[in-house]
RNA sequence: GUGAUUGUAGCUCAACUGGUUAGAGCGUCGGCCUGUGGCGUCGAAGGUUGCCGGUUCAAGUCCGGUCAGUCACCCCA
């Protein structure tokens, strides 16, 4: 047992595993690009006045879960514990929005100073999409759709979508009232958090899971009923568009999102197989985060997906496939086929454009170690020269699933032509696939 | 941040009410099966029982602290 122990809430991921996160990011990346959206990478840390005024500064995160330090030149910096308040700053400070709308993703860390337990780590991943300068009900739609799909690419079951209007800047004040008579009189039955909540956020009392809150909960107002038209004709236009594709989704009148910046739409796409850190994506609209960053108005959608949460929805449903055996291990016995290999190993490396991945046990390792270790290194194929295919100019091809052999006549003196020799073999026994499809 | 619970070889776990050199399976490494890997067989390496301190003649077993895992609260991805 080491001493050095990577910091609590983070993880390392290592092979087999990490093949599993290419996978899904692969699958990310495909599907961010059929919807037209565009990576954007921005630093892990930034200054931290950005979250204060971006997030809102009595929500929680910003009170208590942010990793913040002073750098040497004095500067508060905190690692980013969310992504949208960087992008609106990327935007603003590389004036993207002067030229249209944007659609942009992002897939990498972040970071919450938090007590881990099950879906929730100090160090998390996510993947998530900002769409810009659309303040239409189509938008929403789009961008829900982007993250239905990719949960619909691995057939995740038990998830649902839950949906809420919290409607604008301009009905916020009068529901906040409602909100106020409703459970200002119920003040002392009210558990402790939520009495505090009536003072700093009385919108968030509608998310506590107290049972004493529970009944004053059930039979408050809800944003529905207040809806400005404007903002009721938005949430309804988003619901009838989701019909329309065919993504079904439940009107939630309670759910409320911890970032004070969303405006009309949040959602969540919630498994029943998570434990209580249920949430594996939340999202919504924030068409007032830009202009109070500075920029102009700019209306905004988006969403966050945790990948950790998405992988262990994988693990529910019994999805860790075992590793396609893949690759070719060049075996050699014997000095001068030891020579020959290097040249062979390296040609191999260098005309492949496929992936696949070449490998050679090295040393004077007899036959039957090496084999061994190709087979541990789940290789599909062996190639092996002796002495004996040396004087014949042959190579012996050797599939490690089957385990039937043949020999190949090749041109040893030229390292490239053997190699397209043995990849042309190799491709008749595995064909190229365009995903790894190892989740 | 609060609470509960756990912490023994790389992995999964043993070790009666505290009592001699902490065991097994899997894995790893090596031998055998005379250039052919998943099996078999023989053998080896590998642990200051998370760490620090305390109680005791004696601690993997009890107590305290600390670190970490797990689960829940808070909150969220």
């Amino acid at each position: 047992m080491s001493k050095l122990a990577a910091p609590r809430g983070t993880a390392d991921v290592y092979p087999p595993e990490s093949a599993r996160w290419q996978a899904l990011e692969a699958r990310i990346h495909a599907i961010a690009r059929r919807f037209g959206y565009g990576e954007i990478r921005t630093p892990v840390f930034e200054a931290t006045e950005l979250f204060v005024r971006g997030v809102g500064d009595t929500t929680d995160i910003v009170e208590k879960e942010m990793y913040t330090f002073t750098d040497k030149g004095g500067r508060s910096l905190t690692l980013r514990p969310e992504w949208t308040a960087p992008v609106v700053r990327a935007l603003l400070e590389h004036n993207l929005l002067s030229s249209g709308p944007q659609r942009l993703y992002y897939v990498g860390s972040f970071f919450r100073h938090e007590r881990p337990q099950k879906g929730r780590y100090r160090q998390a991943h996510q993947f998530g999409v900002e769409c810009f300068g659309y303040g239409e009900p189509e938008a929403d739609v789009e961008v829900i759709h982007l993250a239905y799909e990719l949960l619909r690419a691995y057939r995740i079951p038990g998830i649902v979508l839950r949906l809420n209007s919290i409607g604008d800047e301009r009905d916020r004040p009068a529901y906040r009232e409602a909100l106020l008579r409703h459970f200002e009189p119920h003040r002392d039955a009210l558990s402790e958090d939520s009495r505090r909540r009536l003072e700093r956020n009385p919108l968030r009392i509608l998310d506590s899971k107290a049972p004493e809150d529970r009944a004053f909960i059930a039979n408050a107002p809800t944003f529905l009923d207040l809806l400005s038209a404007e903002s009721r004709a938005h949430f309804d236009a988003v619901r009838a568009g989701l019909d329309a594709i065919g993504i079904p989704h439940q009107v939630e009148p309670r759910l409320v999102r911890g970032f004070d910046y969303y405006t009309r739409t949040v959602f969540e796409f919630d498994s029943e197989f998570l434990g209580s850190q249920n949430a594996i994506c939340g999202g919504g609209r924030y068409d007032d985060l830009v202009r109070s960053l500075g920029g102009p108005p700019t209306p905004g959608v988006g969403f966050g997906l945790g990948l950790e949460r998405f992988l262990m929805l994988l693990d529910e449903m019994g999805a860790s496939a075992a590793a396609e055996r893949e690759g070719i291990a060049v075996v050699a016995l014997g000095a001068r086929a030891r020579k020959l290999s290097l040249e062979l190993l390296a040609a191999l490396r260098r005309r492949d454009d496929a992936g696949v991945p070449i490998i050679q046990d090295y040393g004077e390792a007899k036959l039957e170690r090496q084999l061994k270790r190709a087979d541990r290194a789940n290789a599909r194929a062996a190639v092996i020269l002796g002495d004996d295919e040396v004087a014949a100019s042959v190579v012996v091809a050797r599939d490690l699933v089957a385990r039937t052999q043949s020999k190949l006549s090749v041109p040893l003196a030229s390292a490239e032509v053997t190699a397209d020799e043995i990849l042309r073999w190799y491709r008749e026994l595995r064909p190229a696939t365009a995903f790894p499809e190892a989740v």
